[in-house]
DNA sequence: ATGCCTATATATCATCTTGATATATATCTT
DNA sequence: AAGATATATATCAAGATGATATATAGGCAT
């Protein structure tokens, strides 16, 4: 998925600046899609000269000025086509699949040669950063300042995509206590 | 983690070519960690540089020469220096975490706009694909073809991640099937 | 109070990665 | 007999990362 097409989804909800469709990605969508700066700030850009966003410069004395995007009629047909047709890809073909790239896990199956005692901090650490993880998915507070992207995190496939990470962390969790003495003992 | 390390960790358990060690990261070690060729290839390339691997290319009548590649000692050094390294890192800081880039989780947050057909399709092709990759994961048989890669799969650190990552397809699968009327009724 | 960290906010860029394409043959499958 | 799949490497445009720079406000610790 483009990333141009991850930006207007979450538009969508609410007009958002650059920084704050980050946050939405670090907070709530945690461990769903990550996305650097390097590339939202270039892909805003781009959906700003194809007329599929407006953007409001909020000037703030000697700071950069704010810009905030709001997602046009445009950008809302172009975004529906766009899912309409990739939704199509991924049910015929077998490629479209996720991109996962878990230095964690590689770690864990070269650990061979690791120190146990450097294993139980690793694993301490990664339980640790996981509750973390699952605090970030589960909570219900506001998002970010002002915004009213708390829309998408609450819908029901906000819930239901939220609620299968949430699985998904517990599970890897309990899996690491009960078979951590692999590695270690 | 570099891509030249994640070759040398797998090539520690045995002469590879290029094409077999993504053949590893795509069976045994499907949805830990995806890499293209065009990632592999340049990163044996250096590590020949560097005298981490050494080259031997079998000519093979009008295709290009199958190249084996097999760690140095020196490789071998650099690769443990490396993992401690590194492992230091993520035990000190939060920032070395696993990235993740789910297009289906992405596509599914979206899909208010979906007809419910559509959604309906997704789901079942979602939970065919997650059943062929636990399939991938758990397969005991041989790995590529004269492989000794085995080793690495069977290893008690290649059994504790691979299972760590089947109880998360598994528990991915169970939700799905719990909770997917919420998406489409 | 002074320093330090975190949050808010955008921009840039070298280096790396992807996904597609090209090439070539053998071996299954239909 | 045709077509798909597996084996095997290489290249490259387009895009992504991770680090760095810039700027200020607010909290909190010494």
């Amino acid at each position: 998925m483009q990333t141009g097409t991850i930006c207007l989804g979450i538009l969508r909800s609410g007009p958002a600046t650059g920084y704050v469709i980050k946050s939405v990605l670090e907070g709530p969508l945690n461990q769903i899609y990550n996305l650097s700066f390097g590339s939202i700030y270039p892909a805003l850009s781009k959906l700003t000269k194809n007329k599929f966003v407006t953007v409001k410069q909020h000037a703030q004395d000697k700071k950069p000025d704010k810009k905030v995007y709001t997602i046009t009629k445009k950008g809302i047909s172009y975004f529906e086509d766009t899912l309409l047709e990739e939704s199509g890809k991924y049910v015929r073909s077998g490629n479209y699949g996720d991109q996962v790239k878990s230095e964690f896990a590689m770690l864990l199956l070269f650990s061979k040669s690791l120190p146990k005692q450097n294993i139980k901090l690793i694993l301490d650490e990664r339980i640790l950063s996981a509750q973390q993880q699952l605090n970030l998915i589960t909570y219900e507070g506001p998002i970010a300042k002002d915004s009213n992207l708390n829309a998408l995190r609450n819908s029901a496939q906000g819930q239901f995509t939220r609620g299968l990470m949430a699985e998904v962390i517990k599970t890897a969790i309990n899996y690491i206590e009960k078979n951590r003495k692999k590695l270690h003992d």
